[in-house]
This record gives structure tokens, sequence and C-alpha cells, in this order.
DNA sequence: TCCTAATAGTTCGTTTTCTGAACTATTGAA
DNA sequence: TTCAATAGTTCAGAAAACGAACTATTAGGA
């Protein structure tokens, strides 16, 4: 992947794992059960060369487990780790985005259903650390311990956050 | 950005639109208020050229709207639409995933806080389309009307769908 | 033991994209 | 009419991606 960005943010820091073109794709195959060099390849439309390193930078990053297999030749399987199996609320939230805003309602070739109810998947409620729902236009951004000067100056100016 | 993705699939299409190293930077500055051309290159750190020609394609794709604005020289301003506003979600998750796995808890740089109560916005619950919550790991997916024979194949092989 | 098939991975030349710096265009104010 | 501010373009060099051919490793069978 290219030079990484390097500025305390952890949208920056996200970009710098799964920042690219085919990253998220694999990541929707390891959800898939995906978990073969060949079946990535074959699923994914990814070039050899650039699946191996990709493969290896996410297994330095810990997102993947690689694993010996013995089948025929040389083998291993990946497997998600919990740092991995995290990206399931991005995974989700692409998902739906894809669905309701580049297909449209009516024409998304592949739903999700709650098993429990039989509707769809549909969204997202934000919680606090509670578990208790929060109110999506009432979030403040603040300063944490790992920001810099430069962050706090960022977040004075921010002049809204118009999340809907 | 590279050539498109082409299967039908949410999270390809998506990621046609910000998947690559620049454009959820964009975004995030989008959320924090940015809306001129210079303040984007200024604090995101992308090239000139490069940020005209995402910009551009933003606009394209119905996620920004560029507007004209008197000040000195030629001005525009980059509104989100409803369509970008929409990528709230995915902001969000990736937020949450970076501050929780890259930096770790007690070194996020940049926290979110809820309003309402004073505590720390931390994660997200599915709702199904009757707003209701849906428990994360009795998820079935189903082959939609945008969904092809392969997509239906690929369904019938996923062996599994670990959300934690 | 040797051959073959299956799988994963490497190499390398070509194409595409990104970077970074210099340059151009447009407009308001002094 | 000049200057400063802003946005945008051009272009050469660097980096990354693509795609095809090649190599390596191992299991099973002749």
């Amino acid at each position: 992947m290219a030079k990484k960005h390097d500025h305390p943010c952890a949208i920056a820091a996200t970009l710098n794992v799964i920042g690219d073109r085919w990253t998220m794709l694999l990541i929707r195959e390891a959800f898939y059960g995906t978990n073969r060099f060949g079946d990535f390849l074959k699923n994914t439309g990814i070039s050899r060369n650039l699946l191996t390193e990709r493969l290896n930078q996410l297994v330095e990053d810990g997102i993947f487990l690689r694993q010996p297999f013995a089948d025929r030749g040389t083998s291993h399987v990946y497997e998600l780790t919990e740092k991995g199996r995290a990206l399931d609320a991005v995974f989700l939230a692409m998902s739906h985005w894809g669905n309701a805003h580049v297909y449209g309602d009516g024409n998304e070739p592949v739903r999700m259903i709650d098993d429990e109810t039989g509707l769809r998947v549909d969204g997202f409620d934000l919680v606090n650390s509670d578990g208790h729902p929060v109110n999506r236009s009432k979030i403040t951004l603040e300063l944490g311990p790992g920001g810099d000067g430069r962050t706090r100056n960022r977040l004075a100016a921010v002049r809204k956050f118009p999340f809907s």
C-alpha cells in the first residue's frame, strides 16, 4: 500500500490498514468464509502478487492469522483475528450505504435479514459506554489523551458535526 | 481513482466511491466543517491536482455540492449532500475502530462524547427496518433483486458470517 | 522412486496513478 | 493597475498496480 498517513486521527489510522481498493473486499470475503489464497484471488479479481502483499500486510497488522493447512501443495488458511472481526461495523456501514445510496431500494444485490423477525437490517444506533442509545445529532468531539497541539487547534476550529 | 469494481456487491460499490487513501479523509474534513479547496489541502496533505480530481469525482458521485463563493479570487464551497452525510455511519465505524484497535483505550487522539450523558460514544447496535435492535450473531444474507446468478452461487457457498 | 496435479507464491516488464513543484487564471481590494 | 488570495492546470519523475510467465512445495498415484 501507499505511504501511510501520519497525523493523530482514528480515520487516518484506519485508512492505513484498510484504505485501498482491495482490502475491504478481502475482509468481505473473510466474513463470507473465504480463507484460502486461491479463493480470495478468484472471488475478488485482485492480482496474485498484490494479494500476496496485502495478505502479508494484513497478517502483520493483526487482521488475519495465517496458519498451515495440509491439503495439496503449500497451503495456508487465513482466519480473521478478533481485531479483524471488529471491522464488522465498517463492513456493515459500507454494505448498508452501498445498498441504500448506490443500488437503491429494490435493487440491492444482497440483503441482510434479522433472523429473529425476518425484517431487513437497516442501520445503526450509536450507543454510549453504558450501552444506551446516543442521539446522533448530540455528539461533541473532545481532545483525547493521544491528541497533540495540532489536534487541539483542529477541534477548536470544527464548525459543525452534521450527523443526521 | 483506479479502475472500478464491477461485480454486484454493496461493498464494492461503496469502494468505487470512497475506496482510496484520501476520500474518507476529505469526508472527515467535511464533517468537521471544512468546505474550501485550500482547507482540504492544508488539513489532509493531499496534493493539489489529486484534490482537484477527487473533488470533481465526488461532486459527480453526488457526495459534494459545489457552489460559488465570493471571497477573494476564484472560490467555491463544497458542501456534503444528503448522500454524503449518509456516510456518517462509515465515518463513525472507522473512527471507533481506529480508536479501539490502533490507538487503544487511553490513547485516542479524539473522542466522541454523548452530550446528553457525558459518556463516550462506544459502538453500535444494528437495527431492523422497524427500528428495533438486531442480534448481530443472527443475521442471514439473502439474494436481493439486484443480485445475479453468480451472487446466488456465492451466497450458497457462504460458510459463516462471524459478526461478533 | 518418479511423475503429475494442486496450490501458493515470485519475478518482471508494462501501464496507471500519485507526488511535488512550477505555472496560469480569476477576482477583490489597495 | 498592481497586488494578494484563491483555485486550478501541467508535467516530469516516482511509486504502485496489473498481468502473465515462471518457480517452489507437497500429496498421491503409477
